[in-house]
DNA sequence: GTCTATATAGCGATAGAC
DNA sequence: GTCTATCGCTATATAGAC
């Protein structure tokens, strides 16, 4: 439920931004996102055109969150390799898991075009940006070896993303967290000999 | 479809296998399952409870097939380094992902102990094996540096389930095989000053 | 064991009054 | 813009005949 001061539009939104990363697009009713946005039936139907457009608009801004927090850890200040600690060690819900990467598993959001695209592409530039820093630290020679930057930036994603999946099935973030140390640990050796 | 070559129970086992794969178990409906068995509504609750009971017996099996998978690829032949590299490069069909990973998704299963407990062992069972493997590459030198290998083991299995999701979002396999790779190459010079 | 019939609820959307 | 009414369909069973 949303208060009075989000116009509606903005509450169906919000709310189905909750329910699409509580329960994915097939355990999300448009009945149920009425209700937490506080919203009658017609209402919704006025603003959007049914369950697939409020879900675009939901993963659009969803998407978009994303990338601006990624970005405010891997913009910052620091080495390649305090940038991309930040990014890894970054506040999260680990057990509520990723809110993009969740949508993955949703076979209706993977079977459209439109509902997929904005994951498809916040993931993509992600990766794109991860590889970037790591390609920094290889070329400053602060990160060694026969690395390739865009495998080791898939890594990098892959493991975060993973890392939910562990943490989900135990019930506890520790597999999350060993994830991430162990990572961490692989690239430092690296990263010790600059 | 399944053939008449299997008992009625045996055939809704399978079916429901393969649409918790696909759409997950809020998205998979009793009437779905008994469609692709090819068995009558009446006939799928003589045999079992209701639908978390058949699913119950479907992630049962489908835990017990990758424990036995990933245990074929680490209790091989070879080097810790070279059991883990089969792990990794074990032939996978990526862009359906993983069917036991992909169920930390799915809320309902989350929220029921019983649905949960298969997925939960499986997946701690493999990584205390990775850990295992991991260690003896340690003991033995072949792999080296301040490595943890509980951690290292969470960093695996994290980089396979990230690897499916990041796949999925794009559409193709790419980023998996990517991520692999990345691992394979951090996990590498360590191995090589064996 | 398998079948058809029936039941209650919710889904996703449309219609039309206010 | 928002509301209630309604629609045709599916979800998840239960009942009872065969």
């Amino acid at each position: 439920m949303y208060s009075a001061c989000m116009s509606t539009p903005e509450r169906l939104i919000e709310a189905t931004r909750e329910l699409l990363w509580e329960r994915g697009y097939v355990g999300t009713s448009p009945k149920a996102v009425q209700q937490a946005a506080g919203v009658g039936q017609g209402s919704m139907y006025h603003h959007f055109a049914g369950k697939p457009d409020l879900a675009l608009a939901a993963i659009r801004r969803t998407a978009e969150e994303l990338g601006a927090a990624a970005e405010a850890a891997l913009g910052g200040e620091g080495t390649a390799y305090a940038r991309i600690e930040a990014y890894l060690l970054r506040e999260r819900d680990v057990l509520r898991g990723c809110p993009v990467g969740r949508l993955t598993m949703d076979p209706e959001v993977i079977a459209d075009p439109a509902l997929r695209a904005p994951v498809d592409e916040v993931l993509g530039r992600l990766r794109a940006r991860l590889a970037e820093v790591v390609q920094e630290g290889l070329d400053s020679g602060e990160l060694s070896g026969p690395l390739d930057a865009a495998e080791v930036a898939a890594t990098i994603l892959a493991t975060v993303q993973g890392g939910y999946v562990l943490a989900r099935a135990t019930g506890t973030r520790d597999p999350f967290d060993h994830a991430v140390r162990g990572l961490l640990t692989l690239l430092a050796p690296a990263a010790a000999t600059a």
